[in-house]
DNA sequence: AAGTGGCTCAACCGCAGGCGG
DNA sequence: ACCGCCTGCGGTTGAGCCACT
């Protein structure tokens, strides 16, 4: 037995809302509210549309205090940070940003600022540095340990994940090549623990990021160490593209994408209520 | 002027979770 | 505890617009 369908679909109408139809919404939650019940509203206007179509008509397009148009630098800068911290939660990240709908924001995730931030390719540090509306430039360090040094993360990151999300065959049981760059390498300003010297892979759990942007360091100071890498940056600290080729040899794949597919992998759900800390794989 | 391809964004769809009976 | 209804959410679609050839 299937799910019962929310309306008849038959005597529903679709597609885009006349200007009376607006009105007739628009006037009636203004004066009564929803009452709700988004499904029975319809009827009580007299439109032919489906309840959930009414919800989605108002919540995205006829309730006060839209705002419709062009995002502000501020605005792409928290999405971005948001979303590189907690992913397509566009609920919650419109959240943040009064007057924009989850609807607005994940349209213009998907046709600007995806392409922006991880379409093209990684342009100098210091371009960056000037240009990039989402910060992701420059400062990693220093994000890093300030958001990371007092809280809580709701981040689950295994560089062998990453190396893995390199395009590399890793399985579970990975060993990781000795000509993988070690995890100081990887992170050489963020403090860690003794027993972590040495070791090419780190597991950070924790709990919660839900307090905002903690953890974005972590993914600004990988992003900024894969575009040196893709870059064969001079920084001596940084391994160069070699270091990081497929033990099978084959090709490495751009920053942008290892970025956007490593990015993809995040585990932001697991963690429990712990405090922030680390583990390690080997 | 007509055809084509890419882009934008409003709207739809299906699923998951909350809630009340 | 179970069930069904409703809401909210995120992914996807497609019509319309625009730039380019």
């Amino acid at each position: 037995m299937g799910r019962a369908p929310c309306c008849d679909k038959a005597s529903v109408k679709k597609g885009p809302w006349s200007p009376e139809e607006d009105a007739k919404l628009k006037a009636y939650i203004e004066e009564n509210g929803t009452g709700g019940n988004w499904i029975a509203l319809p009827q009580k206007i007299g439109l032919k549309r489906c309840g959930k179509s009414c919800r989605l008509r108002w919540l995205n397009y006829l309730r006060p205090n839209i705002k419709h148009g062009d995002f502000t630098e501020e605005e792409e800068h928290i999405i971005c940070s948001l979303y590189i911290s907690i992913g397509s939660r566009w609920s919650i990240i419109a959240a943040q940003l009064p007057g924009r709908t989850d609807n607005d924001i994940k349209n213009y995730w998907n046709t600007k600022l995806k392409k922006k931030l991880l379409g093209k390719r990684a342009p100098s540090r210091r371009a960056r540095a000037n240009q990039d509306p989402c910060g992701l430039a420059g400062g990693g360090a220093t994000g890093g340990a300030a958001s990371c040094g007092g809280g809580r993360i709701q981040l689950h990151m295994r560089l062998q994940g990453l190396y893995s999300a390199f395009g590399c065959t890793a399985s579970s049981n990975v060993v990781t090549p000795p000509q993988w760059p070690k995890l100081e390498t990887l992170m050489p300003n963020r403090p860690l623990p003794a027993a972590s010297a040495g070791v090419t892979s780190v597991e950070m759990t924790s709990s919660s990021m839900a307090s905002g942007f903690a953890g974005y360091g972590i993914h600004d100071e990988l992003y900024d160490f894969l575009y040196k890498c893709e870059s064969g940056a001079q920084d001596s600290l940084i391994p160069s593209l070699p270091e990081l080729q497929c033990p099978d040899g084959s090709a490495i794949i751009g920053a942008d994408e290892k970025f956007s597919t490593w990015t993809s992998s995040c585990d932001y759900g697991s963690g429990g209520s712990g405090e922030y800390g680390l583990g390690y794989d080997q």
